[in-house]
Formats: C-alpha cells, structure tokens, sequence
DNA sequence: AGCACGCCGACT
DNA sequence: GTCGGCGTGCTC
C-alpha cells in the first residue's frame, strides 16, 4: 500500500494533525509544507506518512509544497514537543511550530541569505591586470586586491560598493570562483590557556566527565565567584573532545548572554558556538538553528527557547542559573525550560548540569535526596577575593530620613572619602511609590489594573508598572477636592534626589528600565562604572546580575520588607537569591565589601543565612516549611486560570472547571474558585482554581482527561483561560 | 486562532 | 434601504 496520506502538524489551536493528500510530491517524515486550511495556506509539518484516515478520503485536500531543500526536523524533536504539549496541556502543533525561527513559520520559502568568499582561479591568477580596460577602475581595484588574499563580500564592500558587478564580469570570464562560507563562525584563533582548577573545580569536571554517554543530573553548587564558568568551560571541552558532538547550554534571559558567548569563544575557539536568544535577528536566528540542526555548531547558547532546537548529536546539557525565573515561559505553552532541559538529556541519555550559587528549591531537595548529584565549589576561586561583610541595620531603632538610616549614609560618606563605589539596591521604580491624598487618604489607583499608580516626577507622569497605562500627575484630589496631594514612599528617583542633596559633588547614577530605555544605555553606564566616573549607583534587580566592579565596596539595601512577608510562597526564597547575588558585588580582588540592609525584622532566619551566606541552611528552613505547608517540591500543583472584562464570567467557567475536576479528583485536591493575586491586570478580572497532588502522574491523568472538555466547553469560547502546570506564582 | 456566515440596529 | 456589530461553527 503506498503512504500517501500525510499527518501534518499545524499552527491551530486543535489538538490534532491533519490528513492530506502527497499529491505525488515525494515527502519525508519531518518536512514543512504549505497545505491549503480553510480558506487560507499555512506552513505545516509532516508527522507521519500513513495508508490510512479516519477522515472521508474524498474530503482530503492536496498538499501545496514541499521544502524538500531544508534538513527535516527529526523523530526526537518532535518527541521532545509532544512529551511538552501533553505535560503542559497545550496543542502538540503550536508547541511544534513555536518552537521553529519566525522565517520557517511562513509559507515564503525561508532563504537564510548565504554568504561567500571569493578568490582567483588558477586562470585568472595567470591573468594580467592590464587586461582590463583602465576606465573599469572598480574592476581593477577589485583585481588587484584578489590578487593579494581571497575576500568576503564585506570586505569586497569596502572597496567598492559595485563590487558586485566587478565580480560577475570575473566570473564569466572564469577568473573568480566563489566558496560558500558557514557565516558566524570565527576563524579559529588561539586558544587562550585554561586556569589551573582547585581540587573542588577537579571534582566537579572529573565527575561530569565520567558520566559520559549517560544521564546523569549534576547540581553545581557555587558561590558568586568560585569559578562556575570555569567549570562550565573545562566540562564543554572535556565532553566534545575526540567526537563531533554538541552541547546545549541554557542561560537566563538577560543581557549577559554575550558576555558568557564571548568567554567561551575566547577559551574554545575551536568549537564552533552560535547563540539563540532574543535580540537576535530573524535571519541570524535561523542561521543559527539551521547550523545547530546540520550538526555544524558545536555549542549552542540560549535562552529558554532554545532548548528546543534540533541537537543530532547531544553530548551534554548545561542549565546556567538554574533558579532563574525567566526559564518559565508565561504564555502560550506555559513550559519551564530547566525541567525540559532535564527531559532532553535523560532521553538523549547524556548528562546534565545545572549550576546555582542559590539552587531552586526542588533542585536542592533532589540533592539532598540523591536524585542528582551535588557538586559544591565552596571557595572563592577568583584570587584575594572575601566574603563581604554582611550587616543588618534596624530601622525600628536607627533614626532614617526619606528612607536612609545615618549608618548607610556614615558608610557611604566613607567610601566617597576612600573614593570608592557605592550601590544603592531599591527595588521601586520611579519617584515615590503613591500618590497620597493627606485629607481623605485617596490612593491614585489604576484603573485598568489592582494597582497603584507611580509617581514620577521627573517625567510629571503617574505610570502603572503592570500594564504601562501613564497620566498627569493629578493636582486634587478627585475624591475630597483637597490640593494637599504628595507622595509617599520611596521609589529610585527620589532616592536618587535625596542623595543628591546629601552628597551634592558626589558623581550618581540611577539604573533602571526608565534610564536604561536606550538601547546601549545600560552599557555605557557599566563603562562609567568601571572607570571610575560614577561614585555612587541606584539601581533595581537589573543590577544585581553579573556585572564585576573592582572598586565597589559597598552596597546598601534600602527596601526589603514588603517580600519578607509577602503571600507568594516563593517570594523569600526569590529575596534570598537576589540578595545573595547583590552581596556578590562588593568587594572584589583585594577590597573587603560590606553589605548593609536596612530591616525592621534584623533577627530574620533570613538575613541570619544571608550573613553567613550559608544557602544551605535556609533551603533547610525554608524545605521545612514547604513540607510543612505541602507546598513544592513536596506535592505537584497545576493552575486553571481565566480573565474577562466580567468576573461573573469567569466564576461561571471556573465552576464549572471545577465541578469536573472534582467528580474525578481522588487523587488530586481541587480548591475552590479564587480570585487571582492581582485581581485585575489591564482591565480584565482574574481568577484561578489550584489543584494539588502528592504524585506527578495522578495529576497529569486529571489534566489530560480534564482539557478536552474544557476545550469543547462553550463557558470557554467567551473568554481567555489557560492552564499553567507547576506555576511560578498564583 | 482565523475566517466566513448570519441575523438585528443606526446611518451615508 | 445598506454597513457592520459580534455570536456560532468549521478547518483534513
């Protein structure tokens, strides 16, 4: 029987391929083709080819188009997809097609531009520049620099830019012939030496390396400083030596992909690198993917999407900053790229390992159980560098104006002494965060969102930082009338006003969305910082993330209160990290640091573990009061959430998600309909229902069964819901 | 998701 | 009399 009928994966939100015809064309398992749908094309992949349909045979419709150009995507790739599309409840054809470059998603056949290099050929070596006329003078300098090395087209474009033409005529006489070149690959330079490792680091890399070929989970526990990407390096080296395989390496969504790529490169330039992330071009991208597909790319660097590229020869997988939150996609397939990244090595059967100076803490509990090895760099690798000194200020005791205690600023008057730097860690945007009615206590409120507006003064603007919406700042207040309107708290601009006043000839500088909005701001500002022409920096999270500065020895925390005792339940775990990570800024080389955290609760078990930067000891604390709570990693949870500008409408399709979770919840506790944290968000109401479960499978098994019915549902049709499997945050 | 069909309100 | 609102239904 001949398999001409056709399974194709689709970018529709119906779980389900779709039958077609080959119309003759010869088609491979993994190909894209456009296919007529409805009333329109779309792109789609071959799946299966198969004799048979469950559908009317005379209804099949004829495939369009074959890309039979392109490498097709293989079996284990999409196996990885729908082992994700069912786990995170999502349709197997969009999960699929999401996880392809943009340019692979249209029905254009995707041309990635090739690039090439020209040189003479034995004939036009013999050939004598005489020969071109001498009014061609474009022709002649393009001769003549042949003559001399082979060119790129860059580097022809800087001799003319008619090059092009010069070439053509070269080439139909047989002069030049043009080498397609693989584009993003750096000639390989010298190798710059690796470091001797400490026995720590040794273990760590002989560990790794002996797992070769197998799964098998490593959690790489090191402080900030203790030669993680060290590790990292001599790992990769180790592990895609004397064979052609590939390694993936995962790192958090944030500006410091290049800085990793650049190290990398740097100590392995002969293993071919590309990166994926999302600043990246749509050419670039597909690039990238295409050398990663083709086996070509050694290592490939990215984001959470980038877990999901084609790897034919996957020798080992990297997850950096494991903890990380942006590994968890929000939207669409709500995946969380760590614990894919898990997946995919376990079915490759090669290692995996994951590195955290403040493990998440299911990795941990997963050390400690031994379902993954723990690897612990306890020193300081990098040389002279210390442990910074951490101290609480109490602010119940410490007199404080507009949010500063006189210690903090005693400390910072000390360094501007010393002429040294100084970071002020807020974690508030703009002025101050409300705008307060002294009278009648009136709350500038956001209207499209449970929020309260910002003021920002600078800008003479209220803003809401959860869905953007911006007004004037109100000069009465619309309840009472009265004009007595101020505001109140502390954001970064008035923290960065009121050190101003203090230190009137100090140097500042503020770091935050608002004065980093240009695109290469941020990095001007790191510029300044490590030369020396800023005293003083203010700056959100954006800060707390990699960035070394020699000469910084101090680093305040104004404002940590609110997350001490915040209803997320992730929220002092998160705290922790980041301040671990802020702490990791002072005092590099041969400077001590201090720490100075302003609090109200100086005696936290907290900031106890944080003074002696003991992560162990608090995951402890804080897996006790997991287990306590049944919450993560001791049970499973999965979210049903839904919005509509009406929350009757909500409660309505809640309820009834609900009534038909709990007909079949034995296994799994279903909550009642709640109302989401944020209640509101851009002008639609929010609510959820939590489901909980000791056991991963008795959980998916409720999901499974669950989705389809509320796809069918029409309560669902009326408004936007989704279901997010083990959620960040309710 | 798209995209059409289809049946009721205020306008050139 | 039409233009167009968004409810409902289908896509191999």
């Amino acid at each position: 029987m001949p398999k001409n009928i056709l399974k194709v994966a689709l970018d529709v939100p119906l779980d389900r391929l779709f039958d077609y015809l080959d119309g003759g064309f010869s088609v491979q398992v993994g190909q894209r083709v456009v296919v007529p749908f409805g009333r329109r094309n779309v792109v789609g992949v071959v799946i299966e080819k198969s004799d048979s349909s469950e559908f009317a045979l005379e209804k099949l419709k004829t495939i369009i188009q074959v890309f039979d150009d392109e490498l097709p995507i293989d079996p284990s790739t999409f196996s990885l997809l729908k082992f994700c599309a069912d786990y995170y409840q999502y349709p197997f054809g969009q999960a699929l097609l999401a996880s392809l470059p943009k340019r692979l998603r249209q029905t254009e056949p995707a041309v990635s531009r090739k690039q090439y290099l020209y040189s003479l050929t034995p004939e036009g070596m013999g050939a004598d520049i005489d020969l071109i006329p001498a009014r061609q003078s474009v022709q002649r300098k393009v001769f003549a620099a042949l003559q001399q090395s082979t060119l790129s087209e860059s580097a022809l474009k800087e001799i003319s830019a008619s090059w092009r033409q010069a070439i053509e005529a070269f080439r139909m006489q047989g002069w030049v012939h043009a080498e397609q070149v693989l584009a993003g690959f750096k000639s390989a330079m010298e190798a710059a030496p690796p470091p001797p490792l400490n026995d720590e680091q040794q273990v760590a890399v002989n560990a790794v390396t002996e797992a070769a070929n197998t799964f098998k989970p490593f959690l790489l526990h090191g402080i900030t400083g203790s030669g993680k990407t060290e590790v990292y390096m001599q790992i990769l080296q180790q592990a895609l030596a004397d064979n052609d395989g590939q390694a993936l390496v995962l790192v958090p969504e944030i500006n410091l992909t290049p800085q990793l790529e650049a190290r990398f490169r740097n100590r392995l330039p002969h293993l071919p690198l590309v990166s994926l992330h999302s600043n990246l071009g749509e050419s670039e991208r597909l690039k990238n993917w295409r050398l990663a597909q083709s086996g070509q790319a050694r290592i490939i660097i990215g984001t959470r999407l980038a877990v999901f590229t084609p790897i034919p020869n996957l020798k080992i997988v990297m997850v950096d900053e494991e903890h990380d939150g942006s590994y968890k996609q929000q939207d669409s397939m709500r995946y969380h790229a760590r614990d894919v990244a898990m997946v995919r090595a376990q079915r490759s059967k090669v290692p995996i390992v994951m590195g955290s100076a403040t493990p998440a803490l299911e990795a941990w509990h997963n050390a400690q159980s031994g379902k993954y090895t723990l690897l612990s760099l306890h020193s300081r690798a990098v040389a002279q560098s210390a442990l910074p000194n951490i101290r609480c200020i109490d602010t119940t005791k410490q007199e404080s104006t507009n949010g500063l205690t006189q210690v903090l600023v005693h400390a910072m008057r000390e360094r501007l002494a010393k002429g040294e730097q100084s970071l002020l860690f807020i974690n508030r945007r703009g002025y101050s965060p409300v705008l307060l009615c002294s009278a009648c206590h009136w709350i500038a409120p956001c209207m499209r969102c449970s929020s309260r507006l910002v003021v920002h003064l600078k800008q003479g603007r209220l803003r809401c930082h959860h869905c953007g919406h911006e007004q004037k700042i109100v000069r009465q207040c619309p309840s009472c009338g009265n004009a007595d309107l101020h505001p109140t708290g502390h954001g970064t601009q008035r923290l960065e006003e009121t050190l101003k006043a203090l230190f009137p000839t100090a140097r500042i500088q503020r770091v935050d969305r608002d004065s980093t909005s240009r695109k290469e701001a941020l990095n001007d500002i790191l510029t300044a910082v490590h030369d020396n022409e800023i005293d003083i920096l203010i700056g959100t999270q954006m800060l707390a993330k990699g960035h070394d500065f020699p000469n910084l020895t101090l680093v305040g925390v104004i404002d940590t209160d609110s997350a001490l005792f915040s209803p997320d339940f992730r929220a002092a775990e998160r705290l922790f990290a980041q301040l671990m990570q802020v702490s990791g800024r002072a005092g590099r080389a041969e400077k001590p640091g201090e720490v100075l955290i302003q609090t109200a609760f100086p005696s936290h078990h907290l900031f106890n573990a944080l003074r002696t930067q003991d992560y162990p000891a608090y995951a402890q604390t804080l897996l006790q009061e997991r287990e306590m709570a049944q919450f993560p990693p001791y049970c499973y949870l999965a979210l049903i959430k839904a919005e509509s500008t009406q929350y009757r409408e909500v409660e309505q399709f809640l309820n009834f998600a609900f009534e038909l979770a709990r007909q079949r919840s034995d296994q799994v506790l279903t909550y009642d309909p709640m109302r989401a944290q944020m209640e509101k968000l851009k002008g639609m109401e929010r609510g959820h229902i939590l489901m909980q479960a000791t056991q991963r499978g008795a959980l998916q098994k409720l999901l499974a069964a669950l989705t389809p019915q509320l796809r069918a549902s029409k309560l669902a049709a009326k408004l936007r819901w989704n279901i997010d499997v083990d959620p960040m945050e309710f």
